[in-house]
RNA sequence: GGGGUUAUAGCUCAGUUGGUUAGAGCGUUACGUUGACAUCGUAAAGGUCGAUGGUUCGAGCCCAUUUAACCCCACCA
């Protein structure tokens, strides 16, 4: 048989010239699709959904390492593989780039009205939504396209519907004014898991509230001046004796000399600032507590794009409550005056002043705090009590505990679990309104005319009671909403379909930890509440990828690495390596193009070595491996290849893929090519034709091997190397995982090649010490040790090749008559005549550190086999293991002792 | 304020259930182009595993205390 292709590989790996041949021959080959066996479980991953509006960066190319490699490791295991792909369409993210993109025409979203703008939208997404799922076949991604889904699809919005009339019908979904993150920028609520707090300079005003009765002053703190227009009293702790004259009293609110009332409540901490503490309902999420308590009114001062409420918007809330429409939880506004339009900056500057001016502003002070901003625009996030919907969070968050509690959902690493149990323990109610156009539009109708609600899977234009117009709620869903439904709604759910009874739950699902919160565990209780289960069994998380210095890459800072550009430049496989390789689950990396670079090398070092084997191949006929032909190398790389096959094999399964690819990387370099390759060359070059023959069935059975070990984590290289291999079929990607295989375990023989090993180390070792020319041979005089002796004779050529010997003497115990440098080894004593070069005090110098060395190892395990608590406790296998080496030792410094005896005799 | 992570060679990090001489890559030093590879090879130097105490026959790994850095969560005015 002929290699399959004609052998034209080149002396470099040239990852651009082959990665999207193989990409397309792979997708239209119908590879990634799943091989559905109702025998068997499927192995299913859904896809985190990257943004359309997302242009791939190399947190997007981390993401879905952990996921290929799975994949394409189950497929190669021959389980049935399903892995979902598609986008999102990212409600806040793609509106706002919308809006900029008119802002650039000089048009807004009002000017051109909803429809206008959701036709601009969906252009956009035609435009940008298919760039990113371009780019994430650059990476190899072996996802099912067939089986791709949007957010928005038709079927996913099925779904979102479905999930939103089931929640509102069990009382789960519920609209009311509550005090909600609004972002003055995106104009719209935000959920509490979308405000990200950052820490901030500020100050801490003390201001003097004059008391009604009593005309004292009363002093207390706050960050935010601003809202003291919307103040509605003023509270103390009732246990405060400093302030217990004053229950039941007033103070008029400064600036515009509202009376106010002084309540007493828990919330004001006597521990801290003066222990008064100033009550805004409509602007404070404590202050909205107390206010509920209270019974206190609520008065907003502030517009929902970050302005002091004026004229204007006092007169529409008047109107509003007049009409009756109001719920009776509505905040009036106030027309703040003077201050009205302002910036909420503006008018707190000029309120300081004028208190100032009042003699109301005792003092200011520096104080650092958190200031909650949108983890979008990162604009400061203004507390609002505004009429919102809500998912209520208690009933669906207790199961979504309850599966972790029981190990039906398993995190890796653990200790995510109690990221993600603190989350759902505690809570609150989920916001899942967003003031946007662009996402699935809140399909709750009301009526004109009787102010009724209705919440249905079609949508109505009448009213079902009175028959009169009705108007649909003019908000859409949190994006979150849409991707919670993820794992089920991309397999058909709501209806019943093949895919969904099949592949739902999921097995795994792959994310970072930083979208626990927002996305994870959303799945969780959604996947609970509307299927019934868990939607995947095993929750791996990863890191976020850093800079070389350690920062987060960002377009400020340029430290971002395109992977795009690195792909070009060292090719996909070495991007995905660099990605994995020694990455601990769950745990940041940082990254840079030097390490990248590190794994194109090793890439390189994969294909030479593949060159060297194919070079090796071009006469040969593979039929199979003979035992009684193969080499001591031979059996000692069929040896380890087992136990890399094994311990690869179990790192996956146990989802280590970093210890695998470590595990991966040395036995690639270091066991097969520095070793059994230099150690084939014997077989090849200088031996018979049997021999020669069993040597590239071996080169040949271990690379194909290899190949397919690498594959999940280099697809594109061992791929193509694969196309060239003799005596294999089909794709790599559709290959059968390694098995191992008892019969080519040769423990005796790979310690037998072991001990060479440590020969030809000391030799060379010794060789550099004596700065003995490359070129100069020596002859290897051995003095065997019992047992060793055919072993050594066999070793010749090793010793020639490998350690640079001219030939080999062996001695049968008689002195060595020739003055030489020499080390001991387990295998026995060498000697090597390397005449003038020989320094007797050096030698005795060297002979002398092995002797320390021996010692020192001695004394150890005899100390350890001196304990008894040892020798009873410990597993007899590694007492036996200690005995077993001491013996050896202890041989060994008799030896040595005898050899520096007769080194000094030589002085 | 609560929770978590990290601390191992000059740098970046591995180290699977505790098993006894702690590993890799990069960097450094010295050699080197022998018939796959200089995107390479050979050899070497370099660590009391943050500190203290404990459990254990045995600790980088487990426990406690402690120091430092980072992250997440939290309504503290």
């Amino acid at each position: 048989m002929e290699t399959r292709k004609e052998f034209t590989m080149e002396k470099v790996f040239q990852p651009n010239q082959v990665e999207s041949r193989i990409y397309d021959m792979w997708e239209h080959s119908g590879a990634f699709k799943p091989v559905k066996d109702e025998s068997k479980k499927p192995f299913v991953i859904v896809m985190p959904p990257p943004n359309i509006t997302g242009q791939l960066h190399i947190g997007h190319a981390l993401d879905e390492m952990p996921q290929d490699v799975l994949i394409r490791y189950h497929r190669m295991k021959g389980d049935p593989t399903l892995w979902v792909p598609g986008t999102d369409h990212a409600a806040i993210a793609t509106e706002v780039k919308v809006v900029d993109a008119l802002r650039k025409e000089g048009l807004s979203k009002k000017q051109i009205g909803r429809e206008k703008f959701l036709e601009r939208t969906w252009e956009w997404k035609k435009e940008y939504g298919g760039r990113i799922v371009k780019q994430l076949r650059k990476l190899g991604v072996s996802c099912d396209w067939s089986r791709e889904r949007f957010t928005m699809d038709e079927g996913l919005s099925r779904a979102v519907r479905e999930t939103f009339v089931r929640l509102y019908d069990k009382g789960l979904i519920y609209r009311g004014s509550r005090m909600i993150n609004w972002c003055p920028c995106c104009q719209t609520s935000l959920s509490d898991a979308e405000v990200e707090y950052e820490s901030q300079d500020g100050h801490f005003w003390h201001i003097l509230y004059p008391v009604k009765e009593t005309g004292e002053l009363l002093e207390l703190a706050t960050t935010r001046p601003e809202t003291m227009l919307g103040d509605t009293a003023v509270a103390i702790n009732p246990e405060d004796e400093r302030y217990a004259h004053l229950h039941g009293c007033h103070v008029i609110l400064p600036l515009i000399n509202k009376e106010i009332p002084i309540v007493c409540d828990e919330h004001a901490d006597m521990e801290k600032g003066t222990g008064v503490v100033k009550i805004t309902p409509a602007h404070d999420p404590n202050d909205f507590e107390v206010g509920k308590r209270h019974d206190l009114p609520m008065v907003r001062v502030f517009t929902y794009d970050g302005h002091m409420t004026g004229a204007k918007e006092a007169q529409e809330n008047a109107e509003l409550i007049a009409s009756g429409r109001a719920t009776v939880d509505e905040p009036t506004v106030l027309d703040c005056g003077k201050y009205a339009g302002m910036t909420t900056m503006e008018a707190r500057k000029l309120i300081v002043e004028d208190l100032k001016a009042l003699g109301l502003l005792k003092s200011v002070e520096p104080l650092n705090h958190e200031v909650g901003t949108c983890y979008r625009c990162h604009t400061t996030v203004e507390p609002m009590v505004s009429k919102q919907w809500f998912v209520k969070m208690k009933p669906l968050a207790e199961p979504a505990c309850q599966v972790v509690y029981d190990g039906k959902l398993r995190f890796i690493p653990e200790r995510f679990e109690k990221t993600y149990l603190h989350w759902m323990e505690n809570t609150r109610d989920w916001c899942i309104s967003r003031q946007l156009w662009w996402g699935h539009r809140i399909p709750a109708f009301y009526c004109d005319d009787c102010g009724e609600t209705f919440v249905t899977r079609e949508d109505i234009t009448a009213c079902p009671k009175c028959g009169r117009p009705v108007h649909q709620d003019e908000d859409v869903l949190d994006t979150w909403f849409s991707s919670a439904l993820w794992p089920f709604s991309t397999l058909g759910w709501p209806d019943q379909t093949d895919d969904f009874k099949y592949y739902y739950p999921n097995t795994v699902l792959s994310c970072g930890y930083d979208i626990i919160f927002f996305w994870l565990a959303r799945m969780v209780f959604s996947g609970l509440e509307q299927t019934g289960e868990c939607p995947f069994e095993v929750a791996l998380m990863h890191g976020l990828v850093r800079d070389a210095l350690g920062r987060k890459m960002s377009k400020s800072l340029g430290n971002g690495i395109d992977p795009i550009e690195v792909i070009d430049k060292f090719g996909a496989d070495a991007l995905r390596f660099s990605l994995v390789m020694g990455v601990a689950p769950g745990s940041d990396i940082r990254m840079s193009e030097e390490k990248i670079e590190s794994f194109r090398n090793f890439a390189n070092k994969i294909w030479n070595a593949s060159r060297f084997v194919l070079m090796n191949l071009q006469d040969f006929e593979p039929k199979g491996i003979e035992i009684d032909k193969l080499s001591l190398a031979d059996k000692w790389i069929l040896t380890r290849y087992q136990e890399a096959v094994r311990g690869i094999t179990d790192n996956l399964e146990n989802y280590d893929l970093g210890l695998a690819a470590t595990k991966l990387y040395d036995f690639v370099w270091s066991t097969f090519c520095d070793w059994y390759i230099e150690a084939a060359k014997q077989g090849l070059y200088d031996a018979d034709a049997d021999v020669k023959a069993a040597t590239q069935e071996v080169l040949l059975y271990v690379l194909t091997g290899m190949l397919k070990l690498l594959h999940p984590y280099m697809p594109f290289i061992t791929e193509e190397v694969y196309s060239y291999l003799p005596g294999v079929e089909g794709m790599l990607i559709a290959a059968r995982w390694p098995e191992c295989r008892p019969e080519y375990d040769f423990t005796e023989e790979a310690a037998r090649m072991d001990g060479i090993m440590d020969v030809i180390r000391a030799v060379r070792n010794l060789r550099a010490e004596m700065n003995v020319q490359p070129g100069r041979r020596a002859t290897l005089i051995a003095r065997p040790h019992e047992g060793w002796r055919d072993a050594l004779a066999d070793a010749e050529g090793y010793f020639k090749r490998l350690a640079n010997a001219s030939g080999m003497v062996l001695l049968d115990g008689e002195p060595n008559p020739e003055k030489s440098a020499s080390f001991v080894a387990e295998a026995g004593e060498f000697f090597m005549p390397l005449g003038e070069l020989v320094d007797v005090e050096k030698e005795l110098k060297r002979l002398d550190k092995d002797l320390k060395g021996l010692e020192n190892e001695i004394a150890r395990a005899t100390k350890m086999l001196d304990n008894p608590g040892f020798v009873s406790k410990a597993p007899a296998q590694l007492v036996a293991n200690e005995k077993e080496k001491l013996a050896t030792n202890q041989g060994l410094l008799e030896k040595l002792k005898a050899r520096i005896v007769e080194m000094e005799s030589l002085r």
